[in-house]
RNA sequence: GGGCGGUUAGCUCAGCGGUAGAGCAUCGGCCUUACAAGCCGGGGGUCGCAGGUUCGAAACCUGCACCGCCCA
């Protein structure tokens, strides 16, 4: 087969994914052998796209995935979309607007199935780009929060929760998005820096003695107010505490209490007390007995409880209630205040604290098994530091509120009779009132918050509650991969509701991804325009390069942020892997396939040694792997391929391969095994390249029940017999470290790169490396371009006119071409000795201190004084050369 | 206000108690038939600052500065 020159990833990509799925290879089934790997995806929002964490998140999830599965687990990786009931109702809102209509005027039924239509056409997109990126995911068993399926689970959830006494409903002061018109959670509220005033505002004694100045950043509440509250312990206040205030504006009496929750240094130290629309005043009105009132309806306009100001907007009730408060002379001033606002993490409106009747999810207990788990090690976090975050949410949790008024998401299992109010929680609508036997039974309007349905995600999905094998089997999940901003809102809610429902934690660990900045580190947002789209990427560098990219990124415990500079980098290395293989596969030509396997006893030191080097890598990625460091992972195959595979061993090779008969054989067999290996190890990473190249060399292998695709071929295994032995490998080190320094000289004394040189190796302190230096002098001669390297005896002299570098272990030295200039060479050597002597001196100051002496370890003590003679030898080889050095210039 | 993380070569990051590393970029030399998305070679860092612990600190402790994030 003839591969180009360069690769095109397009191609491969194409070819292969859909290989894959229609092989099944991705198909996980519950009743086959081995261990167990399963993963739910993190469902991404169902009107989502791929953004960069997207591809992150996927990117570590099929590494790892495809790792498992090679490994021979029954593994299964079940993917999917939450129906993200706020942001699909608002996607779906906004074309509505768009042809001048509003969900109100197509009623319920109608407008849902328009938002079901909307999903059809334009949702999940984000699945097919989780393909594009290649995800190993069981795309046949795809599944939606809406799924008939895991709406069961949500309402036999919602319905048991309730009979358990853990779900109940409450009015209570609720965050509430005016433009929504809808409940959300405290999670959901972002807050933000606004320049905002303080207004002082008087309070007239209701005697008409006097007023009281109280501060407030909300004027537009007062029209609620019941009280106006003082610190106990503040003597300005003291005396007034029980007396009665007239409420400007509305004329009420309210009264002058003492609570300790005020803040004397705020404003005046006095506050009005509005429990209807404040979250602090609701405490403080209940501890007091108060009254709430209300004076804002869903659209945050004023109601009925706001006078004359009814149906003004909240923006426009304040600018008149400071203006009329101005005209009555009750405006003392107003001052500037920075101040924080809490807005719609969905849609940026200012969040109204509204007074409603709402369902909510009592989440102590749960919470308490929760943190256990984590205590116990049953559920892990990678890097655990993340445990402390998930332990202080945990810790401080209130109560969860899920009812949502919204109409895309699940509906509330809640039935209240007609005729006698009774209200019933079932999973099916009962067929009459329990209570009364009325038929006309009327469902909660409300849904349930989209998370309710996410928490249940790593168990709806499996069948719950049916006792199906999927349950069974891959129940707990051994892995969750997700953000650290998803903590509370998903990973959280799982951990409680897997406990209360499973009675087992959902997943063994939990690895928390980095998050992904742009080149500038500042993380991306549609407002900054700075989202780099992982499909352009993709186009641009090709899918596994990307892939590549991201996982040398993903150092544990940092954020990721981009470069371009990376990208090339792995879109390099991928046509470094194209290249290597071309080399190796125009070197089969005329082989046997399969390739007869080489007797290991016979082969040469280099084939042990990349086989080694082999090993090494396996052992160092599968480490990684397992301890979920993808980027060290990433970087050891990075290395060992070009670096050891392609700028040594390959290199080498060819001579072999030029030689013909069993010298050509066995170097073939260790090309095409070194390969296939590499290819094994290298597939979670990049999988479509390495399929693509594997194709080709799979016919040269003899493996018994060799799989067809490397998608499914067994992840590679360190050999446990070992290749190489100490000596060798030490020997092969000496060779590569002479070899750099032989090419270290040519580039100093300006030899022409194709140029042969001369070179001699002087063993530092009587060593005799004769026996290994007739075993590795042809690769030297080899990689260093080298007419001739002669290896002199410890006593020999050096020759003149020749150039010498000193290694730890001894010296090389190149012959200078004639003519050649020694005072360029003065500056190295010079540079060289300062650097030793240095470090010489450090060393026999250490020897020389006595506390060192004393006090450190004895094979310290052994270690620096065989490092200071050597040093000391080095610096002598140096001085000498630089006396010569001197003497030639 | 409470907490977390970061500060190491121009850039992006490893290293986390005993000779300061990688990749990219940069500079010099090479079109050496696998690869110029390449090959060979070189330069480049008082490891944020100040104390402390230790025979020995980039690493451990304390404080500070700056950057970023989370929670209130």
């Amino acid at each position: 087969m003839e591969l180009s020159k360069t690769y095109d990833p397009k191609a491969a990509e194409e070819r292969w994914f859909q290989t894959w799925i229609d092989l099944g290879y991705f198909k996980a089934d519950p009743d086959r052998e081995g261990p167990i790997f399963s993963i739910v995806i993190p469902p991404p929002n169902v009107t989502g796209q791929l953004h960069l964490g997207h591809a992150l998140n996927a990117t570590l999830h099929d590494i790892i995935v495809r790792t498992r599965r090679m490994q021979g687990y029954n593994t299964l990786w079940l993917p999917g979309t939450d129906h993200a009931g706020i942001a699909t109702q608002n996607a779906v809102e906004k074309d509505l607007a768009r042809e001048g209509k509003n969900r109100h005027q197509l009623g319920r039924d109608k407008f849902l199935d328009r938002v079901w239509q909307w999903r059809e056409e334009k949702g999940g997109k984000i699945l097919l780009q989780l393909r594009r990126l290649g995800a190993s995911c069981d795309w046949s068993r795809e599944r939606f929060t809406l799924d008939p399926g895991l709406s069961r689970a949500v309402n036999r959830t919602f319905v048991e929760l309730f009979k358990r006494g853990l779900i109940y409903r409450d009015r209570r002061l609720i965050n509430w998005c005016p433009r929504c018109e809808s409940a959300i959670s405290d999670l959901e509220v972002d807050h933000k820096e606004a320049q905002s005033s303080l207004w002082y505002i008087k309070y007239p004694f209701a005697d008409a003695t006097g007023y009281v100045t109280v501060a407030t950043t909300r004027p537009e509440t007062m029209l609620g107010d019941t009280a106006v509250a003082v610190n106990p312990e503040d003597d300005r206040y003291k005396s007034i505490a029980g007396r009665m205030l007239r409420l400007p504006l509305m004329g009420r009496e309210i009264k002058v209490i003492a609570d300790s929750a005020v803040d004397p240094k705020f404003g005046t130290g006095a506050v009005k007390v509005t429990p209807g629309h404040d979250l602090n005043d609701f405490e403080i009105g209940k501890r007091h007995g108060l009254e709430q009132i209300g004076v804002m309806d869903a659209r945050a306009r004023m109601n009925e409880n706001a006078g004359v100001y009814q149906g003004l907007g909240r923006d426009d009730a304040r600018r008149q209630i400071v203006e009329d408060l101005r005209a009555q002379g009750l405006l003392e001033k107003i001052e500037p205040h920075p101040n924080k606002v809490g807005v719609c993490s969905r849609c940026d409106t200012v969040i109204e604290p509204l007074l409603s009747e709402q369902w909510f999810v009592r989440v102590r207990e749960m919470a308490e098994r929760s943190m256990a788990a984590v205590r116990d090690g049953r559920t892990t976090f990678f890097p655990k530091r993340w445990e402390r975050t998930f332990f202080e949410w945990m810790e401080n949790v209130h109560d969860w509120c899920i009812s949502r008024q919204l109409w895309w998401g699940h509906r509330i299992p809640a039935f209240r009779c007609d005729r006698c109010n009774h209200l019933a929680v079932a999973e099916e609508r009962p067929e009459k009132c329990e209570e009364c036997g009325g038929h006309d039974l009327v469902q909660d309007d409300d849904v349930l918050d989209t998370w309710f349905s996410s928490g249940l995600w790593p168990f709806s999905t499996l069948g719950w509650p049916d006792d199906t094998p999927e349950l069974r089997k891959y129940y707990p999940t051994s892995l969750l991969i997700t953000g650290f901003d998803i903590i509370f809102f998903w990973v959280a809610r799982m951990m409680m509701l897997g406990l209360e429902f499973m009675d087992d934690v959902p997943f063994h660990d939990v690895y928390i991804t980095p998050l992904v900045r742009d080149e500038y580190g500042k993380k991306m947002t549609k407002s900054k325009g700075n989202v780099v789209d992982p499909l352009d990427l993709m186009n641009q560098y090709g899918t596994d390069a990307v892939r590549l990219t991201l996982a040398q990124l993903a150092a544990q415990g940092r954020d990721v942020i981009l470069s371009h500079d990376r990208f090339a980098a792995a879109r390099a290395f991928a046509n470094k892997i194209w290249n290597a293989a071309r080399f190796v596969i125009m070197n089969l030509e005329g082989a046997p396939r399969p390739l007869p396997a080489a007797d290991r006893a016979q082969l040469g030191l280099a084939e042990r040694w990349i086989l080694d080097r082999l090993d090494a890598a396996v052992r160092e990625v599968t480490r990684a792997i397992d301890a979920y460091e993808f980027n060290v992972a990433a970087m050891a195959i990075y290395g060992f391929v070009w670096r050891e595979f392609c700028d040594w061993y390959i290199e080498l090779s060819k001579d072999s391969l030029k030689a013909g008969g069993e010298r050509q054989a066995a170097a073939r067999w260790v090309l095409v095994m070194c390969f296939d290996r590499m290819l094994r190890l290298l597939h979670p990473f990049m999988p479509f390249i390495s399929e693509e190249i594997w194709q080709v060399i799979r016919e040269y292998l003899s493996e018994p029940g060799l799989s067809k695709h490397l998608a499914v071929a067994k992840f590679p295994a360190a050999d446990s017999q070992g290749w190489i032995s100490r000596e060798d490998l030490a020997a092969m080190n000496r060779c590569i470290a002479a070899t750099e320094a032989v090419n270290s000289l040519r580039s100093l004394l300006g030899y022409h790169p194709g140029q042969r040189v001369r070179a001699v190796i002087r063993a530092l302190n009587g060593a005799d490396l004769s026996t290994e230096f007739s075993k590795w002098k042809p690769y030297a001669l080899t990689m260093a371009k080298a007419e001739d390297i002669e290896l002199l005896a410890p006593e020999a002299s050096l020759p003149a006119g020749a150039v010498t570098a000193v290694l730890e272990w001894g010296e090389v030295a190149v012959l200078a071409p004639d003519g050649f200039d020694f005072a360029k060479a003065l500056g190295v050597v010079r540079k060289k000795l300062d650097e030793v002597t240095t470090h010489h001196m450090q060393h026999l100051a250490r020897l020389n201190n006595p506390d060192f002496q004393a006090k450190a370890a004895p094979e310290m003590r052994e270690q620096i004084r065989e490092r200071a003679a050597e040093l000391e030898s080095q610096r002598k080889l140096l001085t000498e050369q630089l006396r010569q050095l001197e003497a030639a210039a």
